[in-house]
Formats: structure tokens, C-alpha cells, sequence
DNA sequence: GTTTCGATATCGGTT
DNA sequence: AACCGATGTCGAAAC
């Protein structure tokens, strides 16, 4: 059992906190009292967990039938409704132009309509356990490492670690559709054009990379190599590779990471 | 203002309800003891709102300076830290195999485990506005229209949507990479190969295709003609098709939509 | 606004 | 477990 008052909360029942409000079991009204009145409010985060049921069109469309999920709407406009598993959420709305509410033969609903594309999510709520809203003040910095435009980055500052000898000669080289991540000449003065992965290759990497070297080779008409650089390739593309007399260069895009997995070669020395 | 009692909760407090228990601002000790208590019974959805620092290592290496977060804890063991905007979580676990809380300095921190990619979420608390728990009971079907893998069903069953004449030979017809959507044979009795997108479909589809289409020619040695379906292609993708001499063929998944824009052809007569 | 590409992509199906 | 392809992909950068 925790510290501190402890109480049981009735049906209906609303608190206030110091950085927002809490509403449990409401009816439909008193939920969209409390919807109006912190949607009104910008910044707020909203939490709505209970039963209810869903409805999109736009793109595709989907319902979903009475069940218990979480509704989040966030400070941006955002929306996302989330069944008890997965990453991903059941239905959402990146952005939303008008949301609104409305009482629907007894229901509160919400409705969140986009532009463009056009699309709707209608959220019935039937039975709501807790509605949550409170105020997100500090904003965190975050930063990631391990992209594979760091990898291109820290490989296009030292071509060498790819091969020795290699000279850059562009990045992102554009060809008639897309970017050559990286574009070299080797020691013995041949092009080269290197695709770079940050997990495993796959074989439409290896297509990617064929279609590049082609036509690098069309339009110069000279010999040219092409270097697939990731940390893994699967036994299909391999095998690919093998028959277009493509080449593979095991690097990993995180420095820690080959640190810890001494047979990798290192990327980086420094952090 | 909404009905029902109203009460202000002091920093601490704590509220148990019919499906779960909420804690308000909560100390370290307040708060792991909360979590240890809801994360031991099974089926629990719990949220958690506040500042909280988050770092990731596995696959990548994150890390979240101090801010404001909502920690989601789902019955399936999946992990997420939402920010205040955005509909991708800033950090995420989508299965953990060791899930453990331990006071870390004062804080009560929580370490999300994952052994197949080895990768860690360690989430530390500092100043915790609100933790909720509640149970799901609910489970509602959900029901998808206008994927893919519908409109393949659909025109497999009817090819001659595609073009007149159109008879079917296989669908998901394998080849050395992949598998073609649907193939078949046109009223002159050439070959089609058909690549199937619900929607825009860009470049990549059009190389996609334009392989298959070569593939068969050079394992058929017969004449192969390539037809792009989906509702919309992008303009370098269409002069891309045009110079391989590959087709497009305009049509959506959705039948709504079709109706609703009637310039379409429609897909389907009955929802 | 359109197009393209990366992502700790996630997710589901098949081998 | 590996591999493959779809996704209402989302999101950002380049054009």
C-alpha cells in the first residue's frame, strides 16, 4: 500500500491537482463538459480510458466495435487510440483541422476531421473508466544516435574506413531517381558508388545499389564498383550481390555497439 | 464545471476506483510501490505522466534530457513514452522480456529488458504528475476495408475490372524475389503481370513491376506486358512506365471512395 | 505542395 | 528464427 491519503472515488466523481484534472466514470454530459473545457484550454494532454467504439474514413476505413482503449489527444492536435497491445495505435490522426464534439443519442463523441488528406475519426464513448487532462511544461531535448545519415556523414569525413585508399568524390549524387548515398574513386582509380544501410540489407538494397551502378556506368562508361557498407546483409541479397559481382563491406552505424561485438570492425572512435 | 463531487487532491494522495487506483504526485518509494503493486497482476494498462529522463540502447542509442512525458505500460508488456506532440512514441519497447523497477540516486526508475534485438529503455522519473492503472476488459473486433491484400481478393475474383478479357493464372505467383501480385492472360493471350497499390504508388513500384515483367519474359521467352493498378500514380513514376513501356491502370481499393468520386472507376459493387 | 527516403520503423504471414 | 512485403505507415528533407 502506498504513503498518503488514500479515498475511494465514486461514479461522477471529478479532482483537481495542481497540474490538471481527473474525472471518473462520468455520463456522457459531464464527459463533455470536461472534453470542452480542456480542449479549449491549449496545451493540455488528454487521457480517456474505457469502452468505446470507433470509426474511420479517409484513406481506408476501419470500426472498431465496443472495447476498452485509451484516447490520447495531445497539445498538438494530434489523436491516437490504443488497444490493450501493440506499438501502434488501433486508429489515429496525425493532425487534426476541426475537432469537435457533439452528444449523440445519449453518447458523447468526439470527431476529428483532416483536410488533406480527407479523413475522419469518430470516437463513440460508451462507458468511460477515467478522463485525464494535465499540462506538459518542460520540453526535453533528445537526441539519437545510429542514423544512417550520421554513418554517411562520419564514412563521407573518412572513406577509408570503407576501404583503403577510397576518395570521396560526392554524397547524395543525384541520379535520375533518388541520391547516391556515397560517390568514390578507389586507389586504383575506378568509380564507385556505395549504398549504406543501418540494420540489415535486404535484397531491395541490393537492387537500389544495381540500379545505381548501371547507370553510373551508362553514362560515364567506365568500369565501376559498387559497395553495399551495413552491418548485416540476409543470405538472399548476399547471394544476389554475389551474382551481379557486387560487393559487401560489413560496418556497424553505432560505435558502441562494435565495441561491444569486437569482431565488427569499428566505425567510430569517438562518441 | 461538471457534476459529481469535486474534490482537490493533495501531491501524494491516492484514489482507488472501480477498475483501478490512481496516484497523484507521488514521491520515488510512492511511486515504484504503485507500479511494482500494478505491474504484478496481469492485464493492467498503466500511464504515467510527469518529467522523466529516457535512454534506449539496442538496435540505436537514445537519450531524453528532463521533460515531460506520458510512460504507457500495456497488458502485452509493450512500452511507450509519448511527447507532447506526434503520433510515433519518442521511445518505444514493443515486447519486453524482463521488465524491472529498482530506486536509483532517490528515483524510482523503471528497465524495460528485450533479449531478440537486445535492446534496452530505461526510464527514469523525477517529478511525477500523475500514475494511473486500469483494467481492459472489453475486447472489440476491428475491421480494416481498403488494404492491399482486399483489393487483391477482390479483382482476383473479378480480373476483368483490370481490363476486359483479363483471365487470371495465379495470384502471389513466386519468382526469384518476391511475388507477383496477380498473373494472368489478356484476350490475345499474352501475358500480364499486374502490381497491385492501395495507394499512390511511386517509382518504386514501377521497378518493381518493370522486374517481374523482365523476369518472365527471360523464363517464358514469350511477349509480357506489366500493368501498374492503383489509384494514383506519381508523375516520375508515370514517365517511368511510359519508358519501359509498361501500363497504368487507374482504380481504388475503397469502394466509398470510388463513389464518392465518380470520375473513378469502381472497385467493388457491394461494401 | 509533391516526391523521396529513412525508421530502434511495426506488424503479419510464410518458409 | 529469418525473410519478405504492406502500412490509413509517420516524419523530415529536398525540390
Amino acid at each position: 500500500m502506498e504513503d498518503g491519503a488514500v479515498g475511494r472515488q465514486e461514479a461522477g466523481g471529478s479532482i483537481r491537482f495542481v497540474t490538471g484534472a481527473h474525472l471518473f466514470a462520468p455520463e456522457a454530459e459531464a464527459l463533455l463538459g470536461f472534453l470542452r473545457e480542456h480542449l479549449r484550454e491549449p496545451g493540455r494532454f488528454i487521457q480517456v480510458a474505457g469502452a468505446m467504439e470507433v470509426y474511420y474514413f479517409g484513406r481506408a476505413a476501419s470500426t472498431a466495435d465496443a472495447g476498452d482503449y485509451l484516447l490520447l489527444l495531445k497539445p498538438d492536435g494530434s489523436l491516437q487510440v490504443h488497444a490493450p497491445q501493440g506499438i501502434k495505435p488501433l486508429n489515429w490522426q496525425p493532425r487534426t483541422d476541426d475537432l469537435h464534439l457533439e452528444l449523440d443519442d445519449g453518447r458523447a463523441v468526439l470527431v476529428a476531421e483532416r483536410i488533406s488528406p480527407r479523413e475522419v475519426v469518430r470516437v463513440v464513448f460508451l462507458d468511460t473508466a477515467t478522463a485525464l487532462s494535465w499540462q506538459p511544461r518542460l520540453e526535453g531535448g533528445f537526441v539519437l544516435q545510429g542514423s544512417e545519415a550520421q554513418m554517411q556523414r562520419h564514412l563521407a569525413g573518412d572513406p577509408s574506413v570503407i576501404e583503403a585508399g577510397l576518395e570521396l568524390l560526392e554524397i547524395e549524387l543525384p541520379v535520375a531517381v533518388g541520391g547516391i548515398d556515397l560517390y568514390a574513386r578507389d586507389a586504383e582509380g575506378r568509380l564507385v558508388v556505395v549504398e549504406l544501410k543501418r540494420g540489415t540489407a535486404s535484397h531491395d538494397a541490393v537492387h537500389q545499389l544495381a540500379r545505381y551502378v548501371t547507370e553510373v556506368r551508362e553514362v560515364t562508361g567506365t568500369e565501376v564498383r559498387g559497395i553495399l557498407v551495413a552491418p548485416a546483409v540476409t543470405a538472399p541479397a548476399r547471394a544476389r550481390l554475389a551474382e551481379l559481382g557486387l560487393e559487401f563491406r560489413e560496418l556497424t552505424a553505432l560505435p558502441e555497439l562494435a565495441a561491444a561485438a569486437p569482431q565488427q570492425p569499428r566505425l567510430f572512435d569517438h562518441a
